[in-house]
DNA sequence: GTTTAAACGAGACGGTACGTCTCGTCTTCCC
DNA sequence: GGGAAGACGAGACGTACCGTCTCGTTTAAAC
C-alpha cells in the first residue's frame, strides 16, 4: 500500500480518485470499469493513478476498505449463536449491498488472477476478520458452547462458506432469510 | 447454445476450436486468453468463432462440459457419508486439476458479469448436479440417515460451500485432506 | 472474356447477374459494390460469379458493353466539326449519365491497378473507338479539313482529353456546354 | 488538414508516418496500401494515424504535397511556349515518376469516391496550380501571344488534359516526347 | 518572498485485442 | 451433377484501453 510514501501529496486528489472509482464501479460494473474512466471522473491524469496504484483493483480495494473497516469486529454477547448470526448477517449485507457488492465480487475475481490483489485482500480484509472470528470461537469452545476438538479456522470458513457460495455460484441468490437456516444446520449438523 | 443449429457445419472445426481453447487457457490463464489466440491456434478465422459463440466464456464452457459431463453422477452405495465424500472429492479434483481448475474459476468469474454465461452454466452444470445430489439426499432422508426436516437444496449448497469458499477466497487453499473434515463437521454439527 | 466458354450455361443467370450489377452500382456506388451484394440481388451463389468472372470490374464491364456497344460509331456527315462535336457529346453523355457515369469511372479506376481490366477495356471499348475515330479523322485530312501532318491517334486523344480531364480532376465539372468551346479551341488553336 | 492543431505533437512521428506511407505505396501500390501497413512500417500505433488523418488518402496527400510543393510554380521567361512546355514537362515528370506517379493516380481515384479527398486535393494542389497558370496565361494574352477572347481556366485545362488522358486511359502511355507535340497542336490548332 | 522540486492535468505515444466486414475458396445439400 | 446457400481461413477495418512518456502548471516546503 502506498499511503505511507505519499505524505506530501494532495490528499484531495486521493479522495477524488477513490470516490470516482467507488461511484463508477456501481454505475458501469467492475469489468467495464477502466483506469481512464476513473481518471476522467476524478479530473485526474492517468499518470497520477499509476503513480500510486498498480491496478484498478488496488484502487477499489482501498476505496472498499475505507467504507468497511468498521464492519470487521466480532462482538461478544456471551451467546455464540447470536454473535455468529450477527456477523454472518453483517457480511451478507456487505456482499449484497448496492454499494459494495459488485465491487467486492470484482475484487474476489481479480484476486483469482492477480497475486498482489490476493495478498492485499488477505492483509486488509481476511487476516483481521479471521483473527476476530477465531478468537470469538475459541472463547466459545472454552465456554463449552462448541465442540472443543475442531479447528477454529475451519469453523470460520465453514460459517462463511454458504454466504460466498450463494454469492459466487450463478443463478443462486444470497438472502438474509437463509442465513440463520445455514447457521443452524452447521451448529446442529444435518445427520439424524 | 448453438449446437443444434449447426448440423451442417464441419464438426472438425468445432472440435479444433474447443481443443485450442482448452489447451490455451491452461497455458496463458483465463484472463489472458483471447479470441484471436484461440482462432490462431485452431487455425480458424475469428469470424468462425463469433458465428457460433458470443463470448470466449461460452467456448470454454462448451469445452469444459465435454470434459466433465460424466462427473456429475451421484453414486448410491447405501452409505450417505461415503457417497457425499466421493462426490465432494470428485468436485474438488475437478476444481483444482491443472486442466479444468482455472478454466472453471474463469467461468465463475465471467458469470458474475455476464448473465448469458450464468444461465448457460446453470443449465449445463448446476441443474444436473443439483438434481443428482438432491435425489440422493432425499433417499438418505427417507432411509433415516439425514434429518428429515431439512431442505435438500440447502444441504447440497452447504456441502459444496466449503469447496467453493476455499477455491474463491484469496490465500486459502483447497486440499483433498480437508474435505472429509468439512464433511464431518457438517454431518455432526459444530455445537457441543 | 468468358462468354465463349459458357455456351451451355444458363443465359438467364448471366443476365440476372449483369442486371443486378448494373442496378446495384447505381445505388451504392462503385467502391461500395461487392460481389456478395451482386450475388444476393441476382439470387445467385457467389461461386457462380467467381466461376465466370475474375473480378467485379469485369462483370461491370460486360454489363456496360451491353449498354453502350452502339455508341461507339462515328458518323460521317461530311462536316468534320459536326461529326466531332456529335461524338464528343455522345461520350460526355455516356460519362455523366446516371446509369453509366459512375460505373465508367469505376472501371477506369480499377484499370489503374488491374491489368486484366485495363486490357479488357482496351479491347472492348478503346480499340473500336480509336479505330472509328482515326478513320474519320484520316478522311477529314484527305478532304483538306484537318492538317495533314498530324497523327490521327494523337488528334483523337486530344479531342477526348478535356472530357476525361473534367471527369477525373476533383472539383471540376463536365458539362455539355463546354464541349464545343473545347472543340473550337482545339480546332483553331489558342495562339494568336 | 490537421497540421495547425498539432504544434505540440512530435514532428518526428508525423515525418515517420509520411515517409512510411510514401515508400510503401511505391512498393505495394495504392490499393494494396493499408493503414496497418503504414503504422507498422512507421513504428507507430494505428491510433496515431487515425488521430491526425481521417483516411489513408489524406496521409498520402500530405506526403505528396511535401514532395511537390515546389513544383507548382510557373516561370515567366517571356516566351509562352517555353513556359508552358516547361510546366507540362514538370507535371508529366511528376505523374510518371516512380515515386509520385501511382501515388497521384491513387489520390485521383480516391477523390472520385471521397469528397473530403477531392476538396483537399483541390485546395492543396489544384487551386495553387490554376492560380499560377491562369496568371501566366493572362499575361501572355495581354502580350498578344495568345488569343485574347479565351478563358484562361479552360486553356489551362486544355493544356493539362492530354497529360491526364494518357495517365488515366488504359493502355495509353504518357511520355515526355509527346508533350511538345500536344502543346503545338493546342497552340496552332488541328484544322487546316 | 522567492526558489525549487514534486506532483499534477492533459493527452500523445506504441501496442494489443476487440468485434465487424468483405474477400475469394470450399463444402454441403437440393433440385 | 450443377447451382443456391453459406461456412470457412484470412486479414484489414476503426475503436477502446492499456501502461509509458513527455509536456507545461500548480503548489507547498525550504530557503
Amino acid at each position: 500500500m502506498p499511503q505511507q510514501n505519499r505524505s506530501r501529496q494532495n490528499e484531495k486528489v486521493r479522495i477524488a480518485i477513490l470516490d470516482a472509482a467507488f461511484s463508477l464501479v456501481r454505475e458501469v460494473g467492475y469489468d467495464k470499469l477502466t483506469i481512464e474512466g476513473i481518471a476522467k471522473r476524478a479530473g485526474a491524469g492517468k499518470q497520477t493513478l499509476y503513480r500510486w496504484w498498480s491496478s484498478k483493483a488496488l484502487i477499489l480495494l482501498e476505496a472498499l476498505v475505507e467504507h468497511v473497516k468498521d464492519e470487521l469486529v466480532f462482538a461478544d454477547t456471551g451467546n455464540i449463536r447470536d454473535d455468529l448470526l450477527a456477523q454472518m448477517l453483517r457480511v451478507e449485507k456487505l456482499l449484497t449491498s448496492k454499494d459494495t457488492g459488485c465491487l467486492f465480487i470484482g475484487l474476489l475475481v481479480e484476486a483469482q488472477f492477480n497475486q498482489d490483489v490476493a495478498n492485499a485482500m488477505n492483509v486488509q480484509i481476511y487476516q483481521p476478520t479471521y483473527r476476530a472470528a477465531t478468537e470469538r470461537l475459541a472463547i466459545a469452545q472454552r465456554h463449552g458452547e462448541l465442540q472443543p476438538g475442531l479447528d477454529p479456522v475451519m469453523m470460520v470458513e465453514l460459517l462463511y462458506a454458504p454466504i460466498y457460495y450463494r454469492l459466487i455460484v450463478p443463478c443462486t441468490k444470497l438472502t438474509a432469510a437463509d442465513i440463520p437456516k445455514f447457521l443452524d444446520m452447521i451448529l446442529a449438523g444435518i445427520r439424524l
